[in-house]
DNA sequence: TAGTGGTCTAGACCACTAT
DNA sequence: TAGTGGTCTAGACCACTAG
């Protein structure tokens, strides 16, 4: 294991567990030094990663303040899934696998993915319930060159668990987007409308592996009342 | 100015230009650093900055990938404007301010921001037309504490830049949270809604400066049909 | 002035990819 | 095997903050 990633989770851990409060100072530099027995570059680079994420202010001068990540509840930012999203907020949730076959890529996944026109892939719908209303209907598109068998009983638990523990896949990266669109039949059907609900939100991503490889395309569909999004971003002066 | 600044900018350039194509590779980070005459760490920390803006894709014993952007147009993640936003996007537009106040800190604003109760802070609500119609609605709070001073000709334009090359303010990072909320009748009222749009998607954000002082609250306001969010994020291995 | 973080260098060793 | 990126070190100088 790195040693600046062990150094960033042994931070983070503490920021999370109030040992080093909101507008509290980090040890300095030279501290940190001392304490893990590392180079100064090794801890920059644990500190670059606890600003990146959200943690920390760096400001010259003064040291490492503390921020506070609550003020919007949890900044569960970035590539994470349904699954890892609810065990982190605590929702119970149910899992309903609706369709799992394997389909021919038809020209109009090939403009979003890039794979070949009538390879294989996997489709998979999830209908996520919370309270036993089915409030996000997750399509999925799963490249079967790179995962060439689908479970059922995984595809009810994490996908990305599967792929990263089991498979040894090494997810890397995402392109993302969110948009409301009005609600249409097939959709109605596999989630719990009201006939009020006339839009839902869709984040549809790409999802790509270590080696730039496109693996995963997904639409996630959510009800209106039930989606949230939260973010940290860094200005990007220009 | 930064050496590692300036390879990073002059490396995108080169990118956005297609001098790198996509799928391409960059030099190698030997290459580079005889290109700039500068250190192997100089180097990689331009190349660190391309990586985490989504620019590029680095493997080992291989090289620097250009990854394609355009999969879902132009990822503008992070922490951009409306107009910044619409400058990057050709977007016609008008900004109309239709309120810009003084007003004392209420305890509701207290709890978002924490800025005292009674304080004073600047109210500004902003129509945002495209093709006449009223698409974003703008809400912001500023701290008068930070800026004394908001004319509003400044607000017609971009917040930011006033801020940022008239203020010598440091905007460095924001926490931002997207909810789909119904609309109520002041929102109707300074919007182009139809009787069916009984939806709003609301963006709100506190941001803050280099020093962690919190000196704005927003809350933007969009029109379904018109709303759009794209980022690209990097797999966080827990 | 002492201590902090910001930048940059030169060099070392390792793991991976090509061939 | 040669070349690539990944990690880590030790040391230097600078800019900023505080007492």
């Amino acid at each position: 294991m790195n040693k600046f990633r062990e150094i960033f989770l042994d931070l983070e851990q503490k920021i999370i567990n109030k040992e080093y409060p909101p507008q509290s100072l980090l040890p300095s530099e030279n501290q940190l030094i001392q304490m893990y027995g590392v180079s100064r570059e090794t801890i920059r680079k644990a500190l670059n990663l606890l600003k990146n994420a959200g943690y920390i202010q760096k400001k010259q001068g003064k040291g490492s303040i503390v921020l506070d990540m609550n003020r919007f509840d949890f900044p569960i930012s970035g590539l994470t899934s349904f699954k890892e999203l609810q065990n982190a907020q605590h929702i119970p949730n149910e899992t309903h696998v609706a369709e799992l076959k394997k389909i021919a890529v038809s020209p109009k996944l090939h403009q979003i993915t890039d794979w070949p026109v009538a390879s294989e892939a996997w489709k998979l719908i999830r209908q996520r319930k919370i309270d036993g209303e089915v409030v996000i209907l997750d399509r999925d598109y799963l490249n079967a060159g790179i995962i060439p068998l689908l479970p059922e009983k995984k595809a009810q638990d994490s996908l990305f668990q599967y792929f990263e523990n089991e498979l040894g896949l090494e997810i890397s990266y995402a392109q993302k987007e969110i948009t409301v669109e009005p609600v249409n039949k097939e959709i109605r059907d596999l989630m719990t409308l009201t006939p009020e609900d006339q839009h839902v939100v869709i984040v549809r991503s790409l999802v790509y592996l270590e080696d730039t490889r496109c693996f995963q395309y997904s639409e996630s569909i959510h009800r209106l009342d039930k989606f949230r999004f939260v973010d940290f971003a860094r200005r990007r002066r220009v």
